[in-house]
DNA sequence: TATACCGGTATATAAAAGTATACCGGGTTG
DNA sequence: CAACCCGGTATACTTTTATATACCGGTATA
């Protein structure tokens, strides 16, 4: 007896499933908090200075956009330079690799677009 | 000028970005928590009872897995069955909506796949 | 009769995440 | 000289999320 379907659910056995648990974890880690994505829609259509993506993102303080930048940061998903003008200029954008972020944002997307509607449906 | 990628995210223009924010955001919403993916992987070889569950997952409390069932029972996730048996049984499932939640967990786990082989090939 | 299993709930607490507010040095503008 | 912009940091606080622990009624088993 194999598997049906090679990427399913279902389809791996529960060993695999667990494993999987992991980098599925490291995804959702890498995306968490209420700032992550918005810093990251924002910084979609080019690189950004920090006043700049503060005043685009409405609602966040100096604090949180500094320490979510700082994360992404680490995670190499986004790049920070500092450019020596006056007043000092500091500029942050997408990596390439943080663009690689796009396949599993559009599966969210679609998937909560589809939940949305669901969920309007039975009221 | 049109965008060159249908599905991308610069393709899209800043509206239509802003917009898809909502999306991501249930979906996330809807895998938040600490114990909601094990529970899904758990469940994702058929239906289990309460306390298999329980014994299975390690680590969660009564509390922690009942508030989470009643979650993804509102989202239509996961079904709640009752027995009438002695003692009650009470059996829950991933329900085919559930399974569609199928196509995120992959894309997840594939990029997390990858992001844990970048973080530990850069030490 | 005592003990254990089932499927939970109630209460209290701890830890994590997010917010509010004030402040910093360096420079520029009025 | 005062006030403002930049790119933040420090401290204190509130809110959210998770944990620990005790307990419940009903039934079965020793």
């Amino acid at each position: 007896m194999t598997p049906v379907r090679k990427t399913g659910l279902k389809a791996e056995d529960a060993g695999e499933c667990k494993k999987s648990l992991l980098p599925v974890r490291d995804a959702l880690y890498v995306l968490s908090g209420k700032w992550k994505l918005p810093i990251i829609v924002a910084l979609a259509h080019g690189h950004k200075r920090f006043k700049e993506l503060q005043r685009e993102i409405k609602g966040i303080t100096a604090r949180m956009l500094s320490k979510e930048l700082r994360e992404l940061e680490m995670n190499e998903l986004v790049s920070r330079t500092v450019y020596d003008t006056t007043p000092v200029t500091v500029e942050y954008e997408l990596t390439k690799y943080g663009e690689t972020l796009d396949t599993v944002i559009v599966a969210l997307r679609d998937w909560g677009l589809r939940h949305r509607k669901k969920i309007k449906a039975r009221k």
